[in-house]
DNA sequence: AATGAATGAGGTTTCATTCAT
DNA sequence: TATGAATGAAACCTCATTCAT
């Protein structure tokens, strides 16, 4: 028998089209949302067969922990915050904003469809929380920590003050995919504007 | 015969169905999501007909436009605000933040639910902005453009202190509903540490 | 109690009321179907309550009975045959068909209910067969067979000849329900065609 | 491997199915009407599954329009007409209601289920006159303009004619269903009844 | 490995009929 | 007698999943 393809090439090959799959489900899921996205709109979007589908995913729930672990992939929270420990702590804040905006740009459509679900689907939101909320709260409670001992930011507590920072994000994501012409339009200057005032607060100047 | 009710004791029946077909949706919809709820788990919970729920609501998504609806009815959003005048800006941050712990306590169903689909329904997503939260937006922005007037916060532009309001406000419901520990378990702490990030920064004391 | 209400003044309100339903469902079943119409499209057009159509009436197929035996009331075939024997008997033929036309255009609705109906329901087809074609083949056949024995037409099976006149009657109401063009335009004319051939044929003149 | 077949064994298979999901819908469409059949008993009577029935057909509907088109594809009637030509005129008839006969012992089921439906289903009725009524009157009206002009048959309006003929064809269908003993048992004779009345009429001799 | 026709369970919705008022 | 809300069986149709090719 001729084993002239390599392993690695099928499988690189695989990983091909499991992507081109997970591409057009989250693309489909974020526009009319998982359940009305049938397995034919997907192969159909991914130019696969529909048994095509079940040769790389259980089932359709699979796909979205397919999902989800491609956005687990994506994200490198540690060594950005690594990287961003020199900037001071307004700067930082501008970063994270900026950020998360190139972060969600790229993942809106993945993001989107799996926040949907997670929001009525205890057990993907279970995995959702441990898999990537979790780590990431992690991380920041310790870049937040050692922050506030190396006295750039105030004497709050980390974990409450990790909390509002993921609010933030989530809130503002939402907004946007709600078409909010502010954070849609202005969002430059609107991330100047949080950065300062969760640096400097509303308080009127003395 | 007792005519003391002038006509409306089909209209209060008629009423009180409607709200219980209202809250056994919710419910389901946010333990179990949209889809994966169906007409007859609802006429179970409702302990009407299936047929019954086809009375008062045009179809299944009609009975999520219900529920909005029915959201929309309980804000009272303008009461509120200029209840929240006379204090002052912390302390209204603060009184914010709790209400909105109440409101979300005694909807948070109806709003999980709503939230869920309208992450992934254009047409109910514009429905919900147009209806909840664009008129928030407006009477908030009216009551923070007041209280830069009278100097109680800084000149930060109003509408995008009332973004970060809002968002802060998804965003914690949000951590709430994927159960993150310290939301739940430290609320008040924590609702007293955003007023004061909000109110004074993370910027260390001078 | 008051008795002052003649039993005979309730039946005549009851025969109004009936008729009404009657002629509502009749329309309604001709315009989209039998099965297409809902008691409750009925109970509006007759601007009575869905629970009062059943006062007057078993069931919805009982409504179909109910058109039929209208449609036999209206038909006095007997002394319209009779009436019509002094004429001759293109001139007969002549009046046949207008009789037609005229009984036609008045309970267009409730033939064309009926005759639907008929094609696809055994029970109801035996019903019609038996109360309206039957009773009208006999006489028609008595007619024809005075006719023939006063010489007044040519020596055909009479059983024939009433099949072959019946069938003009079912096919030319049925090309005037198909809308077509000659039969809506030109009856009168078509209907002396009609006459003429049956009358002297087709065969060319001598 | 047996490659023989070019491409179609897949098509061939679909057709096969098709048709028998036809054949299925049209012999309990004819039986108990278009309404009383669900798709379940259509299913049950092709032998293959609901599901099945719908990569077909897209509704319910369309299988009427399917067994529309396959009387349409049965339908010959310009290649009748042209061999019927050199037959002398009472012939013709004779022949076409032999073949009439013929084409509806044939289609029996399926004629008889459409007509029903076209009674009262605007929709339907159009295509049906488009597609099967108005082509047939055409080629009719031709056939008998050339008779005409070759002195087969006497100088009527064609287009009455071919009403005339068309409403004996109906009308006598119309009595098979009802079935009309007179229809049933001599049909051979009353087709020669027919046709000789069309030739000579009901003109006693002279 | 890829396909896509077949499946059938199960969902939403309709609607004839009942019955308390 | 008239009403119309409540019912629930049953219809049509969808779609995730399987499996023979």
């Amino acid at each position: 028998m001729n084993r002239t393809i390599p392993k690695s090439r099928r499988d690189r090959r695989a990983k091909i089209i499991k992507r081109l799959i997970i591409d057009a489900a989250a693309n489909l899921f974020a526009e009319k949302g998982f359940h009305r996205t049938t397995t034919k709109d997907i192969a159909l979007a991914a130019d696969v067969s529909e048994g095509t589908i079940y040769n790389y995913f259980d089932n359709k729930d699979d796909l979205l922990i397919g999902i989800m672990e491609h956005l687990y992939e994506e994200e490198h929270f540690d060594a950005q915050l690594r990287d961003a420990l020199p900037l001071d702590a307004r700067d930082f804040l501008i970063s994270e904003l900026e950020k998360h905006k190139v972060n969600v740009a790229h993942n809106n459509a993945m993001l989107q469809s799996v926040l949907s679900e997670i929001l009525v689907n205890p057990k993907l939101r279970q995995r959702y929380y441990m898999q990537l909320i979790s780590p990431s709260i992690q991380l920041l409670t310790d870049h937040v920590l050692s922050r506030i001992e190396s006295g750039h930011i105030r004497n709050h507590k980390p974990q409450h003050l990790v909390r509002i920072i993921i609010s933030l994000t989530f809130g503002l994501f939402f907004l946007q995919v709600l078409k909010d012409d502010v954070v849609l339009s202005e969002w430059d200057e609107l991330a100047l504007t949080t950065a300062n005032v969760l640096f400097e607060g509303i308080k009127p100047n003395p």
